[in-house]
DNA sequence: GTCTATACAAAGATAGAC
DNA sequence: GTCTATCTTTGTATAGAC
């Protein structure tokens, strides 16, 4: 029963998810091939299209795994109410710097994105809801912030947001080619400087 | 003689190169083929093979044809030792602006780094450099701003050239995807507001 | 559910005529 | 400098045995 939207997946087809997923952190979807999968799983190429018919249907569900993963992340941030904006916001970048301690791995959608009209169109809207849920994630997260008093006053919050999710896209995007370690880190600490100082 | 690091290149070597650069920008260096570039031209792959033999090649011509055409915008604007640091910034925008104006045009460098361990490994120090040329520009941009008093002085011009630059990168993979015409406005604004405002 | 075998198209690249 | 023709490899995908 393969390729259906919320079966649940067998552990072949989890596998095959998981490398694609990694394949196209480093490569992009463009890249790669059932043959490179089936090299690291040493499995065949058919096998592969069994469980994924074509690669658009793998495509799918590599990027609706990573986008379900995140958000599952990010409403366990929510849930704690007692967090400050510094400490959620630390917390969503987790996944990020986990990102930035690979040799080559870049945010998965930051990949898709860049060659966003190469992919399979049923690709595209999963992409660009992911862009939307995190940059409504931020700016709700900012605007609670500025009435705790512990992000400045004077900030637009969609604005920011905008500028801080496109800011960690572009940093790890960056720093993967300039191979600086500190990077990341410094845009997150600029950000952090920036935007969830305690107002003056 | 085609393939000459520094020979002036013919009027069809200059279009190969142009219509290839408009793919990559739109599609990624792995999606296009000599054969989308033909189609475009009307001329025959094989023609395209004489000026650009490989297609590491015709890679290596196109980025360092962007990056010297972005090397002589950012030279122009510190020819020009009058500029405010605002007016130095909004300059510098201008090429990405006119790429956000695009339907679906992003930075031939951000394109290219997104799939960076995909390409010819020839092409890829050319990318890493176009990103440190960036960022220094833009670090020297903001420690004279605040020589100037125009910068407020308790930012770190490194860690806002970061942020900076991996904002502007990020910002136009994301309003592609996003559709949204306002993301990179929005990120620019916010820059300015940041960053750019005198010193309180 | 995985395998071997294969079909079919597209890719990068070269040879040689004009 | 451009063309036609062709080679070789790779890629996606399917058929059918086990």
């Amino acid at each position: 029963m393969p390729a259906k939207a919320s079966a649940a997946p067998s552990e072949t087809a989890e596998r095959i998810v998981e490398t694609a997923m990694e394949l196209i952190q480093t490569r992009g979807f463009s890249a790669i091939s059932y043959q490179d999968i089936s090299d690291r799983l040493a499995i065949r190429k058919a096998s592969i299209h069994y469980h994924f018919p074509s690669k658009a249907d793998l495509g799918i569900a590599v990027v609706e795994a990573y986008a379900a993963a995140l958000k599952a992340h990010m409403d366990a941030i929510i849930a704690d109410d007692a967090l400050t904006s510094i400490a959620m916001f630390d917390r969503y970048c987790q996944p990020f710097r986990q990102l930035a301690a690979t040799p080559d791995k870049i945010c998965l959608c930051g990949a898709l994105a860049g060659e966003i009209l190469a992919l399979p169109e049923p690709m595209r809207p999963i992409v660009k809801a992911f862009f939307a849920v995190h940059e409504a994630w931020l700016e709700r997260m900012l605007a609670r912030g500025i009435e705790r008093g512990e992000v400045r006053k004077d900030i637009d919050p969609a604005g920011a947001a905008r500028l801080i999710f496109s800011s960690l896209q572009g940093a790890l995007l960056v720093r993967r080619t300039a191979d600086d370690r500190n990077q990341v880190e410094d845009v997150i600490a600029t950000i952090k400087a920036q935007f969830l100082a305690p107002p003056a």
